[in-house]
DNA sequence: TTAGGGTTAG
């Protein structure tokens, strides 16, 4: 009977009593108030469980505070976590271990780390869960010495750590901390025998690709004994994150016929490998299995579509999933602003930008201004781009300029011939100006013939990076322009003594789902003979309708009629030929470039473009060339 | 109670 009485009871008192009253009645039965603050806490209803718990005052205890502490932690609600926390205090109440290590999330999730350490250090004894979520905190927060150093102190304190702490510690393992340390850390994992565990697995081999060893990322992968769609994506993103968008697309399909899972976070991984080797058909074959796969309200996963297709040459597409967003962050305005101005659409990503701005819900950051600028350079609008420059100078739009913004602008001035401009520029600088921002200017010596300022940069640019080729070769050609023959020599022989070989060209071209990759004077391709006959015979073709080689490109002190069989071995010719042989008359060829476009090579895709009828898309480590009967989007300025 | 993977610039 008298449990009856009290459903009753309980029933009445919840319609009727005042708040007060319900105390004084809980109180004197002794009834638990855990099921109260539950079903307040289950509905989310945090402010009228901290109501109840002000009222149950003492009474409150274990599973009542794990209840609200939860639901802190699930709502990221600090103020009400601080409630409850002072009213353990007030209470007299003294937290187990586990209470206080879900304040200490409560404080991480919160973004109060000084409050998380500070319930840990006042905790009187700690157990391996409280170790590791004060280790995450750390980690999450980007603090990794701080978790290193407490990792070590646990050891120390003779707290044997599990494959929580492991995952977690390993996750900082790169960048500051350095990769020894993270193999040290493998190795006691090994000791412990947590090397095989999944979620251990994942961060090490996360851990080598981050650290540039991807050999070591693969080894682990390899020895897991299984493999869930975390560890699959952990290294697909490591080679892409490489750069090795090759092996990462042959992994991504030979892990789907095995049965991979694939979830947003794999796709988004494929995405960037496509976006490398701009491969447009796959990139549409990875967009359908998304939108199959249900996977496409994710805003990270749209933002790489919009990257994947901009990268890939099809801005109108970037735009229509822009367009089509629910919801966008900041990523998805600079990807598509980033989309415009590397196609060299300066009125698109000024437009853009406008509307960022009127529609004023998100803020523009640091790299919105960076496209902004570059678009703005690469688009010929020098005006505009200055003027938005100097605004944030002046501080009106809030984002302070940095080393990049200043050099997009000696960027914009070099390349609209202002190099005098730029000189200037470059030497009121408040930062101490990077190789980076002479070897621009440098380049706009090479293309406007300012062979006074040229040399100056070029000697400053040979001091900050005596291992860059390229410069050398600007360097001679200036002198040759000159006529100081001697200079000229005394560059080029230092060239041979300090110089390191530059980066190989390599162009590319997407048939029917297969990337054909061509080297400097290929030997590999299978159509190598075919490709080379190809190249010769347009060369002499062209020649008769005006093209003349242009032997400043090369860089090999060799004669004349060597230097011309250098230039009909580049990478993007022989690209440029194997599009015209194997693809059907009028079809777009697109080409991928490694490195920057040599004035040459672009002069002979013009032509290509112009008696072939075709639309060459040409992709350099730059920007877009749009060649459309002849006529390049770029203005034969980039 | 604590844990692993993703996107953007020159």
């Amino acid at each position: 009977m008298p449990r009856k009485s009290f459903c009753v009871y309980s029933h009445v008192r919840h319609l009727f009593l005042s708040p007060v009253s319900q105390y004084t009645f809980s109180r004197q039965i002794s009834l638990s108030p855990s099921p109260n603050l539950k079903t307040l806490c289950s509905s989310g209803q945090l402010k009228e469980a901290l109501l109840q718990m002000a009222i149950l005052g003492p009474e409150v205890k274990f599973e009542g505070y794990d209840i609200i502490l939860n639901e802190c932690v699930s709502q990221r609600a600090i103020r009400e976590g601080q409630r409850v926390h002072t009213h353990m205090i007030k209470t007299c109440y003294l937290p187990s271990v586990y209470l206080r290590t879900r304040l200490i999330v409560l404080y991480n999730k919160c973004d109060c780390l000084g409050d998380a350490r500070e319930m840990f250090d006042e905790m009187p004894q700690r157990n391996v869960v409280s170790w590791t979520a004060m280790i995450s905190a750390y980690s999450q927060r980007g603090f990794a010495f701080e978790a290193l150093n407490l990792f070590v102190e646990m050891l120390r304190s003779d707290t044997e750590p599990n494959h929580f702490t492991f995952a977690t510690i390993l996750t900082s393992c790169y960048g500051s901390l350095g990769f020894e340390t993270g193999r040290q850390i493998h190795s006691i994992a090994i000791k412990r025998n947590y090397e095989s565990h999944m979620f251990v697995g994942s961060s090490l081999l996360d851990m080598y690709a981050k650290s540039g060893r991807i050999r070591d990322a693969h080894g682990v992968f390899h020895c897991l004994p299984e493999r869930d769609v975390v560890a699959c994506t952990a290294i697909i993103s490591g080679y892409a994150q490489m750069g090795l968008d090759e092996e990462a697309l042959k992994l991504f399909r030979q892990l789907q016929i095995e049965g991979m899972n694939s979830n947003s976070v794999t796709y988004a991984s494929v995405l960037t490998a496509l976006s490398g080797l701009a491969a447009l058909n796959h990139g549409k074959q990875v967009h359908s299995h998304v939108l199959r796969s249900g996977q496409c309200s994710y805003v990270v996963l749209l933002n790489s579509l919009i990257d994947m297709y901009s990268k890939c040459g099809n801005v109108c597409y970037a735009r229509r999933i822009f367009d089509s967003m629910p919801e966008r962050t900041c990523i998805s305005w600079n990807a598509m602003l980033v989309g415009y101005s590397k196609h060299g659409m300066a009125r698109e990503v000024l437009e853009l930008f406008k509307l960022m701005r009127e529609e004023n819900k998100v803020k523009p950051d640091s790299i919105t201004y960076l496209a902004v600028l570059s678009g703005c350079s690469h688009g010929q609008l020098e005006d505009m781009g200055l003027e938005i420059f100097y605004n944030m100078v002046n501080g009106k739009d809030g984002i302070e300029p940095d080393m990049g913004h200043y050099g997009c602008v000696v960027d914009l001035l070099g390349r609209a011939g202002r190099v005098e401009e730029a000189f200037d520029f470059i030497k009121k600088m408040p930062f101490v100006p990077t190789a980076a921002i002479w070897g621009s200017l440098l380049g706009s010596c090479r293309v406007h013939s300012n062979v006074e300022i040229g040399i100056i940069v070029g000697q400053k640019l040979l001091e900050l990076e005596p291992e860059n080729a390229g410069n050398y070769v600007i360097l001679s050609n200036l002198y040759a322009s000159a006529g100081k023959w001697e200079d000229m020599r005394n560059i080029r022989d230092l060239m041979q003594e300090k110089a390191v070989t530059k980066e190989p060209g390599r162009s590319w071209v997407e048939l029917d789902q297969i990337v054909h990759t061509f080297h400097a004077s290929d030997h590999t391709h299978p159509r190598r003979e075919e490709v080379a006959k190809k190249v010769k015979e347009l060369s002499i073709k062209f020649k008769e309708d005006g093209y003349v080689p242009d032997l400043s490109c090369v860089l090999y002190d060799v004669d004349e009629e060597q230097k011309e069989k250098v230039l009909l071995g580049h990478s993007e010719k022989l690209a440029l030929a194997f599009g015209l042989i194997a693809t059907p008359e009028g079809t777009t060829i697109r080409v991928i470039k490694n490195l920057r476009i040599c004035v040459d090579c672009h002069s002979f895709a013009k032509f290509v473009s112009k008696l072939y009828a075709r639309t060459v898309i040409l992709r350099d480590k730059n920007r877009f060339h749009n060649i459309v009967g002849g006529v390049c989007s770029c203005g034969d300025y980039w």
